[in-house]
Formats: structure tokens, C-alpha cells, sequence
DNA sequence: TCTATGTATGTTATATTATAACAGGTCAAC
DNA sequence: GTTGACCTGTTATAATATAACATACATAGA
């Protein structure tokens, strides 16, 4: 079965890939996810999942929706914005407050609040391990009594390639 | 004079404070950097920036707006937007990007980019010092060789007071 | 099998946030 | 006193997001 693969670790999005794997796999744990949860990766869901997948970029609900609506599903907002919400409730998808748009989890199963990392050239998004960074953000706050809840952290800059392409 | 104060230091959103010297020192020196950089805080933007001073919360650009209005000045979007972007750009205040919203900087001179905290039940936004967290962000990105040049660090929580008042 | 229940989808309508493009006014430098 | 830069104001529209309701579908219990 092809799809019983080792989970690709490591992987990010800034390094070179078989997409198509990384894709698969992804839907994979996203089907085993939603079914231990009780929850339905119905169509529409599944579907834009699989166009947040396509790459690792961000799409506005409104990309979502258009390519929703060519394929045969509603075609007015609350269909993009549920489908979407869903994922980032099952932890399928990230939303992306600078950009107002969403991103496919590229650690599916693996609960987590990340860091992203934005390409401001090729406009990739890339998660990074938000642990230490949490800890940082844990403390400046505690010295403040602030005990923090969720966290937002999100940051713009260049990726590997795009940083050559310039050299 | 009452405004040549050493600058209150390591104060803070959730700390009891003066809150009237708070913004009026906010204010004096938002003439100072204006002026220093060849810019003019002109009445418009002068007056956003005091209305952001009026308490440590997030403001829309649209309540922003709608007081600008109601004391004579223009009443369509891209009067509060322009001003709020040069409050923004000379450092004089801050966007919130979870909130689409803008809060007076509390660290008017010194340059920074802060993390922010938002509490959940006050909506105060504190700025917290972000030096060790964008370290850790820094090095968390330099792992996937991706270089960081702007940062949005926002938490979600509870404030000092909020907690106690919940417990 | 039938039906009650919860859940999902789709629609209409509207709210909220944001920007483009242009006209007129102010002010300081020359 | 005119030029040029910048600021304000306007009209118009774009982009993002949600409320509220109607219909359909799945499934568990009778």
C-alpha cells in the first residue's frame, strides 16, 4: 500500500520534495483524523483541503470558494468559510493573520501551534517548531502577570531560495 | 513643566498608572519624533493618536473613523486608514493583526517590535519586550535557512486583573 | 422501516475591513 | 508669487467575513 509510509519528518516546505507524496499523506492523516474525532470529511471539505495542498501557499477563502464553485459546489461565501473553518478546527489547516488567508498543515496529527514562516518573494509558507519561541513568549509575558492562551507567530522575511535567487 | 518627566519605564498596560501622564507623554513625544524626522503630526493625525491614547485597547479603523468624524474632520475610510498608517509608520502606534485593529504604541522612541497581549475578557493590549522571543524565532527560522525581517507576535490570554477577578 | 435528531449544505442578505483614483488646499523653498 | 511636495477630502469599489434561514442528508433508536 502505498500510502502506508513512513511519515516524512522534517520535511518543510522550503526543502525539495515528492509533492505528490506530501499531499497524499497529508489527506491520509486527514481522513484517520476527522474519523477518530467522530467529525465527516465530507466532499466539499475534503476538497478544499486537497486545493490548500496543492502547494505550500495561502489561499483566501475567496480562491478557495471560486475553485469550490467550478467544481460543482455552492458558490457563496459561508461555503468557502465553513469548509475552511472546519480544517483549522481538526487542526487540517492554518489560518494566516497578516495575509487573511489559509494555509494546509503540513504536520498533520502532530498537535501543535507553529510558527509560520512567509516568503515575501515566492510567498511559501513554512511551519517551524514554535516550542522555544512559545517559552520566550511565555515568559516576557509572565513578567507582565499576562498568562497567555493562544499565540500568533508569524513571520516575514525570505526562504533559502529566494535569498540565492537574489545573491 | 509638567511634561519634562523622566519617562515612566518599565510601565505597562496592566500596571495601575497615571493615565492622564501616560498620554500626555505619549503625545509629547510623538511631537518630538514627528518633528526629528521632518514629519508633521498634523491635526488629523495628532488627534487619532490621542484617541488611541484614550485607554490601552485596540480601536478599528472605523471607530477610529467615526470619532474623527463626529469632531469635524473628513467622515469617509481613507481618513482614518492615512492617518493610522503614518501613526503606524512613525512608530507612534501599532497594528494588531488577530484584532484588524490599532492601539497607541506605550513605548513611543524607543525602537522596537513588540510582542503583544491581549486579554480576552478587558480586550487591554500590553506590549511585552520581544528581544528573547525573536531570538528564538530567528534561530527556529535559520533551521530551514529562512531569514526573518518583520515579526507579528501576538498572545491571547488573560490580564493580571481579569485572572484574579475570574479566581 | 420509519422517524426523530443532529449535522451539513446552500442561499439571501448584509456587515466589516480596506484601497484606488482623483480634486482641491496648504505650505515652504526657491 | 510660483513650483512642488504633501496633506486632506471625496467618490467609488474591492476584499474579507458573518448572520439567519431553508433544505437535505445521515444515522441511531423505535
Amino acid at each position: 500500500m502505498a500510502l502506508a509510509r513512513k511519515p516524512a519528518d522534517p520535511l518543510h516546505a522550503f526543502a525539495a520534495h515528492d509533492h505528490g507524496n506530501c499531499s497524499r499523506d497529508a489527506l491520509a492523516r486527514a481522513e484517520a483524523i476527522t474519523t477518530a474525532a467522530g467529525a465527516r470529511l465530507t466532499p466539499v471539505r475534503r476538497r478544499a483541503l486537497e486545493i490548500l495542498l496543492e502547494d505550500h501557499r495561502a489561499l483566501g477563502a475567496y480562491d478557495v470558494l471560486n475553485r469550490l464553485a467550478g467544481e460543482g459546489f455552492g458558490n457563496q461565501p459561508p461555503v468557502a468559510y465553513r469548509a475552511l473553518e472546519f480544517l483549522v478546527a481538526h487542526g487540517l489547516a492554518h489560518r494566516i493573520q497578516r495575509l487573511n488567508a489559509f494555509t494546509a498543515c503540513t504536520h498533520i496529527g502532530n498537535a501543535h501551534s507553529p510558527a509560520f514562516l512567509i516568503c515575501r518573494s515566492c510567498s511559501t509558507v513554512a511551519e517551524a517548531a514554535a516550542g522555544a519561541i512559545r517559552t520566550a513568549l511565555d515568559a516576557a509575558a509572565d513578567e507582565q502577570g499576562f498568562v497567555v492562551e493562544m499565540s500568533t507567530i508569524e513571520a516575514l522575511g525570505l526562504c533559502p531560495a529566494c535569498r540565492s535567487a537574489a545573491a
